[in-house]
DNA sequence: CTGAAAGCGCTTACAG
DNA sequence: CTGAAAGCGCTTACAG
């Protein structure tokens, strides 16, 4: 509880010496640095960021920004995994983590400004966001810096992005299929507003395209990314195209819904039907058969979106985009 | 970026009348507070809450401390949960949630008391500490309020507890053992330093001496929470004692260990062996045959923590522990 | 090398 | 009903 008043008080000295002393300021006698570093030690000093933040005008502070979270346990590893990348980052580098959750809804009434303002919000990293969303129109306009994952935009040198190469991930997988012997593929989409929804479904087509293959409007669904409309969805498709030998899911716990719907129809994954999904949760390695998927590293995702942001706030350029490694996993259910 | 002084400016007040009428001091006209009102909103002009908590000499702000927290899979889930728990009832009370990330070795280098007052932090939520661990030492002597989330403490009444009711839950579980036939059963706990480890331990013993079972040491080992290591036990446990019918692991990611040691061994689960697990993660409902388990509502638990962090820093009285229901699931593994 | 003073954006006892 | 002044804990140009 201890101020710099305090010290300065116990040490003699003006409140400027003791700012200058402790922050290391070259203009300042060893002698009354030492005595002065020496007091705060033994009242266990620690300066009041708050104060100096004020003083400074400039906040350590970054916001994660949460968008339409679904509170499932695969989003939860998700953004668990994005929290804790982001989260090493700053601590090691002195900025602190604030988590705001906000939807569609909560974007309408307060802008994202004012949100960082309020805070005292440096800069801020985006998950979730669609295209449709308040905040996306928002942002091409956004004052401070700004990271999103999964989502892009031009025209604002302060927003750049991290995400994953969907086209090219999502073109191995359907290289992948082919190779297997499969030429009839279905997609399964997630939401359409999401970005990575479309970028997945331009690299369905155009790796279908580069196979010489016909992309079918038919074959390709909209799951919204939830396993329950995945399982419908993959019981038309079966159904209504019979000629189906693979199905490609634009995230693995829609390929959970979809396995589901292929045991029901009395079929065998992979012997009638290959699937892959996308993500690389956890379970993908634990249902039977396992789910060949792209892993995606969101760990990382979180650590080079901290990293990116920390850069803009110290004016230091960094790349529009950044691609984050993944991995294609082989497993059983191809 | 418009404050209070650009605003008085405008109004032709000064910068007390602007506070005032913001702040809904009935000792302001009508007339000029409406005025007022009116150009903030005109300039879209938001509080600095850190200028706010400096003059106020009080936070907003709640620490979530999570203790040498494991980066799987099934750890995250639970502390996503707890996160989203704790920062939704945060975000509807006007607190900030900030996450802090310590283990043992940190620990040793930074108070607990200095993370705070650094951050302005008005009062922690735990989670992850051990009876090991330097803060939990200090917490006994803690003087900001403090909910601790699966660990207890007497004496400090700053401090005080959320947990499930690990001894009625685990009870619940022996007893339907029992009720299946089991006379054999074994126990695989986690971190003996663990405070939920003894308590589940003494709800195992407790349960088999209330049904007149006798409890063997040899029955009960420690996996501290590992998967592989739980494999490992199990396969010990079911060579030396094949008498065992049953076991009972502290948590599900064990059980899914076991369950791979009980089908390498050429047994099967529920016939040859009963598992049931705790902690109600994703997976225990996803595996074959579904886990038996003890659900535990993490999100509740971080609302409570929450809830109850907040009522500690306005001075309500608050229960040293609360409970959170649990809800036990009976699957096909026993 | 040291310190008085002004300032960061807010609040609040106090006087008028 | 309104405002000047002091204060929260810090920083930094500036003067000495």
């Amino acid at each position: 509880m201890i101020s710099m008043k305090e010290i300065a008080k116990q040490a003699g000295v003006s409140v400027t010496t003791v700012s200058k002393a402790l922050n290391n300021y070259p203009d300042i006698s060893e002698e009354t640095r030492k005595r002065i570093i020496e007091i705060a030690k033994k009242y266990n000093y620690s300066p009041n960021f708050t104060a100096r933040n004020l003083a400074l005008k400039k906040s350590n502070i970054i916001g994660l920004v949460l968008s339409d979270i679904r509170e499932t346990d695969s989003n939860g590893n998700i953004i668990y995994r994005l929290l804790i990348g982001a989260k090493n980052f700053c601590s090691d580098n002195d900025f602190e983590l604030l988590i705001i959750n906000t939807d569609h809804k909560k974007q309408k009434t307060k802008k994202l400004e004012q949100l960082c303002k309020e805070r005292q919000i440096a800069g801020v990293i985006i998950y979730g966001l669609k295209i449709s969303d308040p905040y996306f129109e928002e942002i091409s306009k956004f004052k401070l810096p700004c990271v999103l994952i999964d989502i892009s935009i031009e025209g604002n040198d302060n927003v750049t992005t991290v995400t994953t190469d969907n086209i090219k991930a999502v073109k191995e997988v359907i290289n992948y299929l082919y190779l297997k012997g499969h030429k009839n593929i279905a997609f399964i989409n997630g939401l359409r507003e999401a970005y990575v929804s479309k970028v997945r479904e331009l690299g369905y087509r155009e790796a279908l395209k580069g196979l010489g293959l016909k992309v079918r409007n038919e074959y390709i669904k909209y799951a919204d990314y939830y396993e329950d409309v995945a399982y419908e969805k993959a019981v038309e498709l079966l159904k209504e195209h019979p000629e189906i030998t693979a199905i490609f899911c634009a995230s693995d716990l829609m390929a959970l819904g979809v396995l589901r719907a292929i045991n029901d129809l009395g079929k065998k994954v992979p012997d009638d039907v290959a699937l892959a999904g996308f993500d690389g949760i956890q379970l993908s390695e634990y249902v039977n058969p396992r789910l060949t998927t792209v892993v995606q590293d969101f760990k990382e995702m979180g650590r080079i979106a901290a990293q990116k942001l920390i850069k803009m706030l110290k004016n230091e350029s960094v790349e529009r985009i950044d691609y984050v490694p993944y991995v294609f996993r082989k497993r059983e259910s191809v």
